[in-house]
DNA sequence: GCGTTACGGTAACATCCGTTACGAGTCGAG
DNA sequence: CTCGACTCGTAACGGATGTTACCGTAACGC
């Protein structure tokens, strides 16, 4: 039992040490080395955890996708309405402080070593259509009368703002102020009905 | 002459090899070795034309950059109206064919590449402000009446629905196929009075 | 025609990478 | 207390990477 907690507990850290390193050094200085020194041991206790690399970072990436997941639906069941819910849910998907800034960097990481892993991509796909078939179960509650079709296409949109202003202000966040986002936000809801 | 032409010629074959292995092989197998091998000469040549592998990232980076920006300015210049001129420049910024999908993964490239550069990302930044300036001045154009915090704000909301599209299709084009995307940007500008 | 110069390929260098082998230390069962 | 299994650090290995030095060769001025 506490070999298996320790063993977890472990590959969290170990997961935590790649996205410090993705975040702060980017995806060309993430090997093994970086990883273990920014989680404090060395590469030995690394390669006991993970077979290999691959893993390393299949691990770290699906645990990132817990990590938001499980802060999203608890957004989610603490709004009152189904439009709360919705303006929640994008909102933390936007690059408005520090942790959102960096998740985006490390999330574009991901999808930069993603290019030559199918797995990695796999999981990135299997991601993003979950997103996306959450916004649009929110979007169909937020407006019932709506058609199937309309629901769909104004989640796509809605995904697609946030995810293009996370990634605007990870890399450029002077010019991508929090407020800035969250307006463009609240606007775009506004102009589709849903604020 | 000639002979400078020809070192601009080669630097552009080089960009272009970059592009290349940035799409197919990812960040992680961008080497000198494999950029001249996709440009059917060797590590000599590459080195010859630059001092080193961060100032040829550099000139394949704004190499892209002044490409997309000649493109962008076509398709302005040829349209009609203001209005003509928003949906063009934002339409050719989404993922809607294999060519602009690989631009996008390029650029997503080129991004992560940059969290360790100040020179790549300062470039990225000067880039995307130009862009959303370039937005910014037709949406003002588009809405004439409007006030210069709601053109902001709006102009924003666009081009990160555009990059958002573009970095969700380039992932997973099944998912995300172009006509959603062109629906997506449609709705979106109807709902800003825009279309 | 000849010497010079720039060009580009070859090969080597030091370094860093992922991975493996091995050994010291630790914990628990009998 | 002893022995075996497990954990993890150390050190090494083969291979790849960025970069440099060197050398043949083709083009250009005189």
């Amino acid at each position: 039992m506490s070999r298996a907690a320790d063993k977890t507990a472990q590959a969290e850290t170990l997961s935590r040490a790649v996205w410090t390193v993705l975040a702060t050094r980017g995806l060309e200085h993430l090997t093994v080395r970086a990883v273990a020194a920014a989680a404090g041991c060395t590469t030995g206790l690394v390669m006991h955890r993970f077979p290999n690399r691959r893993a390393l970072l299949l691990h770290a990436r699906r645990l990132l996708h817990e990590t938001t997941r499980a802060r999203v639906e608890a957004l989610e069941s603490a709004a009152a309405t189904p439009r709360e819910a919705l303006y929640a849910a994008l909102r933390q998907g936007l690059g408005t402080d520090e942790q959102t800034r960096q998740e985006a960097i490390v999330w574009m990481g991901f999808l930069a070593a993603a290019i030559a892993d199918d797995e990695l991509i796999d999981e990135h796909r299997r991601n993003n259509r979950a997103w996306r078939d959450r916004i649009h179960r929110l979007v169909a509650a937020a407006a019932p009368t709506w058609t199937a079709a309309r629901v769909a296409t104004v989640a796509l949109a809605l995904i697609a703002m946030a995810e293009g202003a996370a990634a605007l202000a990870a890399a450029d966040p002077a010019a991508f102020p929090a407020e800035d986002q969250e307006q463009a936000l609240s606007v775009t809801l506004a102009a589709f009905d849903l604020s």
